[in-house]
DNA sequence: AACTTATTGTTGCATTTGCAACTTTTTTAA
DNA sequence: TTAAAAAAGTTGCAAATGCAACAATAAGTT
């Protein structure tokens, strides 16, 4: 993921702050630090390490994202204005926060760093959006096994590979393409049965066409 | 939807289409214009009207979006790169396709209408991440009832209000939670029978808490 | 190493859903 | 206005899935 202050110097990276509109946060472990805002922010983990949790009605809770040092997040990017969404630091946690209403408002656009930055910014979110369009891609699939297939192709076309490391566990997969864990475990048994797939561990061997 | 090319004079704007790699283009109507390119593209329909439609290894086919006049679409905002996408005149339509990375590779960042040009993008990446996000929202819910009543929460929210007009039929609904039609109609009808919405037409009346 | 915690696998069962086929209603086009 | 085409409603049934409860591994921690 490109960095968003790719191309724009220390110097640079100073007076630009001062531009915006910003904070330097710490938090102490296992503290929420953000939910649920109304403004739209951008945020940047300078230090520590934090999770975005999900609590659904039942609360039950899954892990949305992991952020670290360099990580960004922020209601522009992620669903954080809902109230099922919340910010936890796992350690001691510096953030950089950034109003993004500052960003678009300002008008002097004479500021090469400025200019960068938003450029920047603009590369992070297509990406975003590109992700964001392969897991509806998936999530549109009716069937667990058609959800999975999705995921696969998709992770092999990406690392142009036919073995694939799961980046997360087996319960994050069943998170991430919706499905109940255990019933997403019987579809990779039968995967397996049907000689589609050979797994050991995290990593997933595909033997399909 | 914010503009592509606000607060930039057409005159701005010639000179800007003339720094980056575009090209008019006209189509006859119900032609292919656009199907799995590999390069990264971004449209806007200048005149006529087009659809973005997916067709599934079963053959469905779906509209996933309406082109009108003014409309953006692209690699970069819709998954335009898998080959079950394309794109439909339904009419004789002339578009403006601009490559992105003609955008992002651009170096000189002392024009003002470039510049402005880049953040008008940002705008419309963001809004459609949030866009993005509300249909990820719905599509991880694990039944048609709660997929639905995430619909008209985020709808009633968005809209403050209780009555909700379907800005497309209920056939496209259905797609669009990625449910099945029948499914679907049969869970309203429980809705309805147990009081919690009452529906003419494509007006859905709120009636819980 | 021993213990604790998290992850993964397994299975019966009730529920939900997709699918198919058909009817009714609404919309569109000739 | 009427015919044709979409869209919407209905229902039986088989298949897929979620849920719960538990066993088996694996990973982390003291």
């Amino acid at each position: 993921m490109k960095h968003l202050f790719s191309k724009i110097s220390v110097n640079e990276k100073e007076k630009l702050l001062r531009l915006l509109e910003t904070n330097i946060l710490s938090f102490p472990k296992n503290t929420t630090m953000l939910s649920s805002t109304k403004d739209n922010i951008i945020g940047i983990i300078l230090e520590g390490y934090a999770q975005i949790i999900r609590t659904d009605y039942n609360g039950n809770r899954t892990i949305i994202e992991e952020l670290n040092e360099e990580s960004i997040f922020g209601t522009v990017i992620s669903s954080l204005k809902s109230n099922e969404y919340e910010v936890i630091t796992k350690e001691n946690t510096k953030v950089l926060i950034i109003d993004y209403d500052s960003i678009i408002n300002y008008q002097n656009t004479s500021y090469k760093y400025y200019n960068q930055f938003i450029k920047n910014l603009l590369e992070i979110t297509t990406n975003i959006i590109e992700e964001k369009n392969e897991r509806i891609q998936i999530l549109t699939k009716k069937t667990i096994r058609d959800k999975l297939l999705e995921y696969f192709n998709s992770y092999c076309k990406k690392h142009a590979t036919r073995v694939i490391y799961l980046p997360f566990s087996y319960t994050d997969l069943a998170d991430y393409i919706a499905a109940d864990r255990s019933a997403m475990s019987r579809e990779l048994g039968y995967l397996k049965e049907e000689g589609f797939i050979k797994a050991k561990g995290r990593r997933i061997n595909i033997l399909y066409r």
